[in-house]
DNA sequence: ATAGGTTTTAAACGGCTCTTTGAATTTCAA
DNA sequence: TTGAAATTCAAAGAGCCGTTTAAAACCTAT
């Protein structure tokens, strides 16, 4: 490997550290280069400025993500669609685990949805993002056939976003008071916990679901009832 | 109104502003002065500085958000626990109409939950944030008596990060190619939809509910099994 | 070994950041 | 009205930011 590959991946890596950390704005050039130790030229001189270094951050990002997926094209269908909730869910999860490695891209992508970079509306706006369409196609076997695309747009995001609190609430889990150990044990519990109440939430929806409660009469069965209430402005 | 009132109440207003916007260190005093249509000492003359300022715009924010609760210590022991979430949900969506008021807010500590600022962590050290107490309270309404300290921990920040997802993704929902429209029927589904399935994700988790769904055998109810499956580490 | 291209380095540039300063202005009470 | 206090203002200070520059060091192939 030569030696100017050697301070690039060095780069990227020491980058995705501080990416994920501060966000785009938040992360300086100075503090990437120290951490990687080298000079603070580097960066231009190898991926020609902060920006460009950032997009290839990213693609690396979704390139890991769609390589430590638990679901494709094939098993999304082949699966009852309980057990797809569960795997999208495991898949995100588990990256808590091996912090030095998924976590990161996690976070990264969490600084995105609060706010979004012109490098990363670019980047959605070439290539899809796996994960979302996954979770569309998930959503979709749970909504009824004719469900209106505002229900799947909600329903598709609720469904991205059940997992990203607990890799943004990291700290507050593993840090004092609280001072969980966030290992196997804990991913696996958290993991099922997640996935028995995204199946349990994701159900009500459909109108195969049964009435989840016995003690509140008001919960009646929906029939994609959201056209009907739109006030009529 | 005294004068420099004026210039210290357009001050916090326009700093809420910013500050929902880009987060703490995003915010420039620059830019806050300068919408605020004041000098850019005035935030140094009036409060001594960014951080001081910030640190009472978390102190307006904690306040509204404890006004516009519709949950007080009363209530939330009064309704069903059902009622309980739903009610807690609505609070929340609700912001999403209010531009100018309270979503601002929750954008502060979406931010803050991301990257928490040493002003934030000295803040909730001092007082506790209610929304917390809320959901902790509710949270127990649907565990089993004997839950683990971490279960309720978990649930409770699952439940308080329900909303805060759309909060997040306001843009993408009401701008192209979505291009939803956040009016109020919009609001009231949203909130009827997000309240049914934490009502169905929450019943999941107590030893009262029943089977939610018929096909899917391993869905068997839970009791409490977060300490039986740790790993031995 | 030497020439030629690649990579690293230190320094500097221009621009932005928050804060400080001291004078000019405005406000308000005597 | 007058004089002291409160407030506003423009300017400058000190520091970090991303980027550019040109010289130095390094590799590699002839």
């Amino acid at each position: 490997m030569k030696i100017a590959d050697i301070t690039r991946q060095a780069l990227l890596d020491h980058a995705t550290d501080v990416f994920a950390e501060s966000g785009f704005e938040g992360a300086s050039v100075r503090e990437i280069t120290r951490r990687a130790s080298v000079n603070q030229a580097a960066i231009n001189y190898h991926f020609g400025g902060k920006e460009s270094l950032y997009r290839d951050v990213l693609r690396l990002a979704v390139a890991a993500l769609s390589d430590a997926s638990l679901l494709d094209e094939n098993t999304i269908d082949s699966v009852s669609r309980d057990e797809a909730v569960r795997l999208f869910i495991r898949q995100q999860v588990t990256p808590l685990l091996k912090h030095g490695q998924i976590g990161r891209y996690l976070r990264i992508f969490a600084w995105e949805t609060l706010a979004p970079t012109p490098v990363y509306r670019d980047f959605i706006a070439s290539e899809r993002l796996p994960i979302m369409d996954q979770a569309e196609k998930i959503v979709r076997r749970f909504l009824p056939a004719g469900a209106a695309g505002e229900d799947i747009t909600i329903a598709t995001i609720w469904l991205t976003q059940q997992v990203t609190p607990f890799i943004r609430h990291y700290d507050t889990l593993s840090k004092p008071p609280l001072s969980l150990k966030i290992d196997k044990g804990f991913i696996e519990q958290l993991a099922a916990d997640l996935g028995r109440m995204a199946v349990a939430a994701l159900s009500v929806r459909s109108t195969l679901s049964p009435d989840i409660t016995a003690q509140d009469s008001s919960l009646l069965p929906v029939h994609n009832s959201r056209n009907m209430q739109r006030s009529k402005t």
